[in-house]
RNA sequence: GGGCAACUAGCUCAGUUGGUUAGAGCGCCUCGUUUACACCGAGGAGGUCAUAGGUUCGACUCCUAUGUUGCCCACCA
């Protein structure tokens, strides 16, 4: 290679592509072909981007680490996979995709038919993902292309469609009427988590209810109450409870009932709530208590609904304005306050979520399963980072996982979108010709209508159904054993299964087992126990010596078959009249699957048992819930295994001032831009260095330019050496060093190499590029090569020794080797650059190696140990050097001046002499004299100049303080820092170096303690 | 309301289990046409480590309060 050609500037522009096609066609990132014996494996399962297209600052930063992972691991000779893949992201494409339908064609999703508009998605989709192949290849991403997946190919639906059967089948997924969160802009139900709250300014009206006033910040859902709840003990409304009353809402009259509940605050606004079953989970709640009848006033497309009488078909915001003015007019309103109010929006759309009730998909988070050994599938998630199965980076996340996972509710999967997995469930309406779910039915209901029924509340309704046996009853309910019960809903009164009772106990609330499985909900204190009783029995005193009735049943469900039949299974079933359920699945539990549905599952496939579990999930913090709790869930439930084994959480990216990037700011940086300007290893470095995990990054276009500052760096010092060793050759092994500098680079180097494998694999990937970057720069820019310009230099009238070592003089030639070297460590530092900066990394080896790529050597490795010697001695001529430099500064004497120096050491004298060269040189200097101890002409530790003539002093620098730190920081406990300060008083040396101060306080305690450590400390600091 | 984090140089941030003179990048000031690099080199200025107590021979680091900021969770009708 003729280095005469290699550009002064490193120019990313022209080489990137290439280099990346190159490591395309090579088929490294297939971890199949590496070369060597690669036996262990190291997964990064990629978080799959939304299949939206564009990808930001916030994705190169993953990609960035992710990469710098997978390059590490494979340098280090591991069968590295890094999988990556895209996902369908429900909500978000269907979103997209019906705007962009909207703006262009002024269509509606409902204008297209689901066949149509699907047709589209999968079209913008399939474009999306070329863009975000592109996008991954520009950053330099090294993951494996023949394995990439997407969410709903093939077999990720098959794996989707098997999950949810199998969970079906185990009674984990269930179907229930809940109150659930809609977006009517989404037209969708929404998981807990995927809604987010506003703070608002909003008003909070009082409003004349009866014979109360009640306080609402939303008086339209007033018109679905019906009730009005009071705290059991408010004194002021104890004569209303139970009383049915009508009430006048000006156009419109309610029916309610009063009742009395716990949750309701009798401080808060009146101290009394209307109870709006549909549209309030906590009203709900209370209305199922109470056997309260729910009326929906709002509807699914966000407007009221006919039982809103005069103001049907209005969305929500007209019909508040209307019903206030109405209250209004007819004197009802009693008073406007303005409150702080938190907005419940769609984390989508942004547009107001109403909870609504709806009949939808449910995982019961509560459930024991068999496959987990009769423990929840949050129990098991919480347990796998309990044991340490799986570690989270940095730490203080377990925290709010834990936390998450403990007050989880069921998990809502069911989306009323098009854009998905559609829900392997089919439907069929009973016909009457249908003879035997006739029969089956009736026979029920004339039996049931014998039988001795027992109630259960709707909530602990699914407790029965997944396997509770047992109940605890106040009321005697005069069942012997042998009884066959109806089992009842005892808010719907729907009868669903039956019942044989096998045991009976009378006993006390007290003597209850608190942790009885069998019972289905287990309580930790015996106030719990109570607090569950009271719930059931609102009007009863309960205390540990109430009577109770422990029943224990076994249990027959019944499907509700009278309505319809369900069917779930991989593939429709047979004959006629089945129709599939319109809805489809929760995006997340897809991706929860991604760890092993990417890889084969449900086969077990070679892929499945080589690379699962995974090693490492790097993602962001924000998405620790969303996503991955729920892998851990799946993975644990399905898999029986974890999913990956550390979990690193990256921050968000942000703006220089730490603003969020958004449009409106216009404060968004583009990495494609940033590539294009400054190139990928530049963007790569400004996303690595300076970023500590869960915590966000600030970053800017300076910093990057600042980056690509330091790759031009690189890039220079690799053309110098290039231009200096002549025809490029690998060095593989450490040349024998000959001067002190040579002896000091590589030591440098060698505990480089240490600092950064032992770095990486703890992955402090901004500590470890903060070193490589100083060593580079500030260690063998601008010592190391400028030292060996000189030793080039030697070449002329006057030979120079050169930091030199003593005995490499009588080996003879010196000239020459700082080449070797040069070539030695920019070859390890180009490995250890590789995962931060690939490119350009790679564009350098291939000058000193076309044979080979960098991408797939081998890791460099420490040789020997670290020569600390010459690091200290190399630091001392170093700082003779600074000092000259910096008193010819001071003194403002002009660089051209050539000076005379007398280094005035007593120790070090030996060392000064042989370096004098050096010195010389690199200090530009006329003359240097080194004198020994006594021709000092000034004891001052500062340095005098006379003229030209600078007397520098270089022993009696080492100040005591150091030492006492030194011993004490090996000391544990005093006495033991007392023990080593004496053998140190005994050191002859160490007395004569200390100041006399110190000296005095030393000999001064014959016996040493504590009292006289605290002098010596404040002795140290009047010293300073 | 509960929790988590941050507060260090003009700006953005490091600082690993308490221990040399608290570091880096950018910015700033002075000087420099040394053939690897001006996307550079040499030197420099700049910090009561948010505040107040405490533990310790010794605290940026540990403890307790307080203040400010950010985030997460819950949510009162």
């Amino acid at each position: 290679m003729d280095n005469k050609e290699i550009s002064k500037a490193y120019e990313p522009k022209g080489v990137e592509d290439s280099v990346y096609k190159k490591w395309e066609e090579s088929g490294f990132f297939n971890p199949d072909n590496l070369p060597g014996k690669r036996e262990k494996p190291f997964t990064i399962s990629m978080p799959p981007p939304n299949a939206t297209g564009i990808l930001h600052i916030g994705h190169a930063e993953f990609i960035t680490i992710q990469d710098l992972v997978i390059r590490f691991q494979r340098l280090l000779g591991k069968k590295a996979l890094w999988l990556p893949g895209t996902d369908h992201a429900a909500i978000a494409t269907q979103t997209k995709v019906e705007k962009i339908l909207k703006d262009k064609e002024g269509r509606s999703r409902h204008d297209l038919g689901r066949e149509e508009f699907l047709k589209r998605v999968k079209d913008y989709v399939k474009n999306s993902q070329h863009v975000i192949r592109g996008q991954l290849k520009k950053m330099g991403s090294s993951c494996d292309w023949s394995r990439e997946r997407y969410t709903l190919d093939d077999g990720l639906t098959l794996a989707v469609n098997t999950a949810f059967v199998q969970m079906y089948n185990d009674g984990l997924i269930y179907r229930g009427t809940r109150i659930v969160n809609w977006c009517p802009n989404c037209a969708s139900t929404l998981a807990d988590d995927e809604v987010e709250y506003l703070e608002q300014k909003g008003k909070f009206y009082y409003i004349k209810y009866g014979p109360f006033v009640i306080a609402t910040t939303r008086p339209e859902t007033k018109l679905g109450d019906t009730g009005a709840a009071v705290n059991p003990g408010d004194k002021r409304y104890q004569s209303y409870i139970g009383q049915e009353l009508e009430v006048n809402l000006g156009k419109v009259k309610i029916h309610i009932k009063v009742i009395a509940d716990e949750s309701v605050d009798p401080n808060f606004g009146t101290g009394v709530v209307g109870v709006t079953p549909a549209h309030s989970l906590i009203d709900f709640d209370m209305a199922s208590k109470n056997n309260l009848p729910v009326i929906q006033v709002i509807g699914p497309d966000g407007k009221m609904t006919n039982n809103a009488g005069p103001y049907a078909g209005l969305p929500v915001a007209e019909c508040r304005k209307l019903f206030v003015n109405d209250l209004e007019k007819a004197g009802l309103i009693s008073k406007i306050e303005e409150v702080d109010n938190n907005l419940s929006i769609c984390y989508r759309c942004e547009h107001v979520i109403e909870p609504l009730i709806s009949k939808q998909w449910f995982i019961n988070v509560n459930k024991p399963s068999k496959k987990l050994g009769g423990k929840t599938i949050k129990e098991k998630a919480l347990e796998v980072v309990k044991d340490g199965e799986i570690e989270i980076i940095p730490e203080r996340f377990v925290k709010t996982y834990y936390h998450w996972l403990e007050n989880l509710r069921d998990w809502c999967i069911s989306r009323q979108l098009w854009f998905g997995h559609r829900i392997p469930v089919w439907y069929r309406k009973p016909r009457t010709e249908n003879k035997e779910l006739g029969t089956e039915s009736s026979k029920f209901k004339v039996q049931s209508s014998k039988l001795k029924t027992i109630g259960f509340h709707e909530s602990v309704v699914p407790q029965v159904l997944a396997g509770k046996t047992k109940t605890y009853r106040l009321k005697d309910h005069k069942f012997k054993v042998g009884d066959v019960l109806a089992f009842e809903n005892s808010q719907t009164t729907e009868i669903f299964g039956q019942g044989e009772i096998n045991k009976i106990v009378e006993t006390t609330v007290g003597q209850i087992p608190l942790d009885d499985p069998a019972h289905g909900a287990t309580y930790k204190k015996v106030e719990d126990l109570i607090k569950a009783l009271k719930f059931h029995y609102p009007n009863r005193e309960v205390t540990k010596d109430t009577q109770v009735f422990v029943y224990s049943y076994k249990f027959t469900p019944v499907q509700n078959s009278k309505t319809e039949e369900i069917y779930v299974g991989l593939t429709p079933p047979k004959g006629e009249g089945w129709q599939q359920d319109p809805d489809t699945l929760d995006t997340w539990f897809s991706s929860g699957l991604w760890t092993f549905s990417t890889l084969g599952w449900p086969k077990m496939t070679k892929d499945l048992k080589t690379f699962h579990p995974t090693s490492l999930m790097e993602t962001g913090y924000d998405i620790l819930f969303f996503w991955v709790a729920r892998m851990i869930i799946m993975s644990t439930y399905f898999m029986s295994e974890v999913p990956f084994r550390q979990v690193y959480l990256h921050g968000m990216v942000r703006d220089e001032k730490g603003r969020k990037m958004s449009k409106s700011l216009d404060n968004a940086i583009d990495p494609l831009d940033m590539i294009a300007k400054y190139g990928a290893d530049a963007t790569r470095l400004s996303l690595v260095i300076g970023n500590t995990p869960g915590n966000d990054l600030n970053i800017s276009e300076a910093r990057i330019a600042g980056y690509r500052n330091f790759v031009n760096k690189l890039w220079n010092i690799s053309r110098y050496i290039l231009m200096k060793a002549g025809p490029a050759k690998l060095v593989e092994k450490q040349p024998l060093p000959k001067t002190l500098a040579d002896r000091w680079i590589l030591a440098e180097l060698n505990t480089l190499i240490d600092f950064t494998s032992v770095n990486l694999e703890k992955y402090n990937f901004s500590v470890v590029g903060e070193k490589i970057y100083e060593f580079t720069w500030s260690k063998l820019a601008d010592w190391y090569v400028e030292v060996s310009k000189s030793e080039a230099q030697g070449s002329g009238p006057t030979p120079s020794t050169m930091l030199r070592v003593p005995r490499a003089k009588s080996r003879g030639r010196a000239q020459g080797n700082s080449e070797n070297i040069l070539l030695y460590v920019l070859q390890s530092l180009l490995k250890l650059w590789h995962p931060f900066t690939p490119f350009v990394t790679e564009v350098i080896w291939a000058k000193l190696n076309p044979s080979a790529m960098l991408m797939v050597q081998a890791w460099p490795k420490a040789k020997g140990k670290v020569d600390k010697k010459a690091i200290k001695d190399f630091e001392l001529i170093q700082n003779i050097i600074t000092a000259i430099r910096n008193l010819r500064a001071e003194s403002k004497l002009p660089p051209a001046k050539r000076l005379k120096v007398f280094i005035v050491s007593a120790k070090n004298a030996g060392l000064i002499k042989t370096e004098v060269d050096a010195i010389k040189h690199l200090a530009r200097l006329e003359d240097v004299v080194v004198a020994v101890k006594g021709k000092k002409p000034d004891k001052s530790l500062s340095a005098v100049i006379s003229g030209a003539e600078i007397y520098l002093p270089v022993s009696g620098m080492i100040d005591v303080g150091q030492e006492v730190k030194r011993l004490s920081l090996e000391a544990k406990r005093v006495e033991d820092f007392i023990i080593h300060l004496e053998k140190k008083l005994e050191n002859k040396q160490f007395l004569e170096r200390a100041p006399k101060e110190i000296i005095e306080v030393e000999r001064e305690k014959l016996i040493i303690n504590k009292e006289n450590l605290e002098k010596i400390n404040q002795q140290l600091k009047t010293l300073k």
